[in-house]
DNA sequence: CCTGAAAAACGTAGTGA
DNA sequence: TCACTACGTTTTTCAGG
């Protein structure tokens, strides 16, 4: 009478596929989730109740993890981004090293492939901040070394699309890429 | 009496400093923008009117940009992930590289100091899309090269935080790195 | 999936500290 | 200036078809 591991399958977020009216749904609620169900029923052509359903259902199934807000990070003097690669002596990925994704400083933690091991969002204060994490960093046993990419300026920065939401350059229609 | 520049100095949102109560609010609201005035006011220990006041400032002053669904990749058939470094002849950012932001694969674009020019997060179907994007990427004049780091497993992905969200390990009083 | 009605939340006052 | 109380309105939500 449990809750087998099979029985969440649907819950996943990639089970029972998504039709035109959920990515539009998708596609709206990314750009606002504050808009009304109504106005959603009457941008995709829907009744409020039945956008309604559809919302929940892709909550339920994890297709939207939450609706956030986005806030300025120079509101709260966050004002320094940087990428922080770090090289690790074997294969890295140790419980010491997941830890320091608890750090407030870390947006993002990423295994990667290629010539570095773990890959770091860090968004500081300062470049004091970033040089006190860095040291919390090489504290960890098994890293190398860091490399630090910081970021001089953020030409763009925009959550998980469901699909082409800027203007497509080519408006041909959706043709496949060229081949031959 | 047209609208100067400088009368709108104080909505570039970072202006008039946030109090305890703002910043309690924003780190509620990046968690689940969905909460309702009233809860907000009780657990930050102020009636909805005020938080109303309040939020509404928020996004007034830029501290919140935008409330939006955060929707799960997989969902959207958007399995890979990468970083990809851009190196370019001379002093890059020309509005040929600028304008890759607009393909709607690309959800980050920073310029960066370090041994690369820009760098970019990259959100594909497949490693069939991360190649054609490169490609596009190549055509633009003054790239030189590219080096693409795919991300094998996110362990950690978040909005930017208002202060220290999660536990903060080490209590000891920001004491400052070690250095010699 | 749509139409209708009950319930709850929101938004805007006006009032006082 | 800021927060609280009260009220009109919209939205959400649940019923039935």
């Amino acid at each position: 009478m449990g809750l087998e591991t099979d029985d969440v399958r649907q819950n996943d977020g990639r089970t029972r596929e998504l039709d035109a009216f959920d990515r539009k749904l998708l596609g709206l609620l990314v750009e606002d989730a504050t808009r009304s169900y109504a106005e959603l029923g009457e941008q995709v052509g829907l009744s409020a109740p039945a956008v309604h359903e559809r919302v929940k259902r892709l909550k339920r199934t994890g297709a939207i993890r939450q609706t956030a807000a986005l806030i300025n990070p120079a509101a709260v003097q966050k004002t320094l981004l940087a990428f922080v690669h770090v090289d690790t002596s074997g294969w890295g990925k140790t419980p010491e090293l997941l830890a320091i994704g608890k750090y407030p400083e870390v947006e993002e933690m990423h295994s990667v492939a290629g010539d570095t091991c773990m890959l770091l969002k860090v968004r500081t204060k300062d470049s004091r901040a970033l040089e006190g994490l860095l040291a919390r960093i090489y504290d960890v046993p098994g890293v190398i070394r860091t490399r630090s990419y910081v970021v001089l300026s953020t030409h763009m920065e925009r959550p998980v699309q469901p699909a082409n939401t800027s203007e497509w350059p080519a408006p041909r229609q959706h043709a496949p890429p060229p081949q031959r």
